[in-house]
RNA sequence: GUGGGCGUAGCGUAGCGGUUAACGCGCCAGGUUGUGGCCCUGGAGAUCGAGGGUUCAAAUCCCUCCGUCCACCCCA
């Protein structure tokens, strides 16, 4: 059966019983956001197709082939944001944030787009979370989004996770690196795979990553990055990585750590799960001191995270990790014969307006289907109006658990839930 | 963009050329006298992804398209 309508290909409907995941996620990222003084921003999802194709880099496969660009009806090119440094970026600018002081901390929750083909970890729709620090090129600034990133994974319990680090260098060191680098690849790029071989020319660095095996032998005897530091980005290096050591990250040195956005200066980092997998990168992040000024701004360095909410549940899910439960309706209002249904409705209304959960049976179902349901919604009690009841201005409360019931005084119900409530935890 | 797997009720599956398409879960309703969870009974719910073809006959064979999943590229 396939229904007339359904989510477009690669995004998908986050359904109830999925909630408790996102709500977790959502609450320890955020608390933590607080806890290292980072604040919300939250930026548009579409901006300027140009701020994406400057931003994130014109020869990356985000802009070149995974964009979500559209015309809008005044004909200004637009583009749903792949992703959110660009964007935080464009508003530091546009608010004059450097004359807050610096760095700025920002942080940021929401959907991202790329179109791309569907997979496991990968959708055309996904979620964002992201930490920015803008104006400080410190190292003890990296260290400090390095621990908040990792600590995001620590807290929510996926213990097997590791911390990849490389250095890319900048504008002074790079080029001197890439020179070796296709030096080193000079006699051997036409026995590379034919991917390699465009590499080599299109983008290098990324000869680095490549999967396939008979190119694993050059890029183990390549030069590592490290070697080929200029000395300002060698030193930030080694300081960067005598905090991590101060501050009991463990990270793993990965000197053919590279990443896919041309923005990326001096720190790179990927935190990845255990499994050789395809996806297999939850969160990453690093340095982008040319990408303000890229944007129009004055030359200001900066820092950012960012990790898929999608990718962290599923690690959650692999490791089994119990996340908190959504909290059940405390009661279940049902009524026997039509004429306490207005009752029940009141009773239902003030329980409400008194902060307890209370579903109200509708439908004008037998009280049997109406207990069946209450059971379904895992309520803590049913409250029960019948004809005695409203006569003697009295409820029946069952705690559903044990089937315990008794009569109780309409007067004392509220109470008598939020008692119960309080005992239940 | 390229390659592969799969498409039967809301979900998970059986059926793989021949009467009204089956089972489990879920949903709805009953099992007498105002009540759930277990059990029993009944019911609703599927133009077997769509279109075309082969055949006396197709969910079952063939083709095309669509959808979906997985992989590659790349990335969260």
């Amino acid at each position: 059966m396939s229904p007339r309508y359904r989510a477009p290909r690669g995004t998908v409907d986050i359904l109830p019983e999925e909630q408790p995941y996102w709500e977790h996620v959502y609450q320890t990222a955020t608390r933590l956001c607080q806890v290292y003084g980072y604040s919300r921003i939250d930026t548009p999802i579409f901006e300027e197709a140009g701020l994406f194709a400057r931003g994130v880099g014109q020869t990356t496969d985000i802009v070149q082939k995974e964009m979500y660009v559209f015309q809008d009806r005044g004909g200004e090119m637009m583009a749903l944001r792949p992703e959110g440094t660009a964007n935080v970026c464009r508003a530091y600018i546009q608010h004059g944030m450097r004359n807050l002081p610096q760095p700025v901390r920002l942080y940021y929750w929401g959907p991202a787009f790329r179109y791309d083909r569907p997979q496991a970890g990968r959708q055309r729709q996904f979620t964002h979370f992201g930490c920015e620090a803008i104006g400080e090129n410190d190292p003890a600034l990296d260290a400090e989004l390095i621990e908040l990133a990792w600590r995001l994974y620590q807290e929510l319990g996926i213990a097997d996770l590791t911390l990849q680090l490389n250095s890319v260098g900048d504008a002074n060191c790079r080029p001197r690196y890439l020179a070796a680098l296709k030096a080193h690849y000079q006699d051997k790029i036409g026995s590379a795979c034919p991917d390699c071989r465009a590499r080599f020319d299109k983008n290098p660095l990324r000869l680095l990553d490549c999967k396939v095996d008979s190119c694993q032998p050059v890029i183990a005897s390549a030069p590592p990055f490290v070697d080929y530091l200029c000395e300002e980005c060698a030193q930030h290096f080694q300081e960067l990585r005598s905090y991590l050591e101060a501050m009991g990250i463990p990270y793993t040195l990965n000197p053919r750590l590279v990443r896919g956005l041309d923005y990326y200066t001096r720190t790179v980092f990927e935190i990845q799960p255990p499994e050789e997998g395809a996806q297999n990168t939850v969160g990453a992040g690093g340095r982008y001191d040319g990408l303000i000024e890229e944007l129009g701004g004055r030359p200001t360095p900066a820092i950012g995270f960012a990790t898929g909410i999608e990718r962290i549940i599923a690690n959650l899910k692999r490791t089994s990790v119990a996340v908190p439960a959504i909290a059940k309706p405390a009661v279940f209002v049902a009524y026997q014969m039509s004429a306490a249904r207005s009752a029940a409705s009141r009773l239902a209304s003030e329980l409400r307006r008194a902060g307890i959960a209370a579903v109200m049976a509708v439908g004008g179902r037998s009280l049997k289907a109406q207990m069946r349901q209450a059971n379904a919604v895992d309520a803590l009690y049913a409250a029960i109006l019948g004809e005695e009841e409203l006569a003697t201005d009295t409820v029946i409360l069952r705690r559903m658990e044990d089937g315990q019931q008794e009569r109780v005084a309409t007067k004392d119900v509220r109470r008598l839930i939020a008692k119960g409530l309080r005992q239940a935890r």
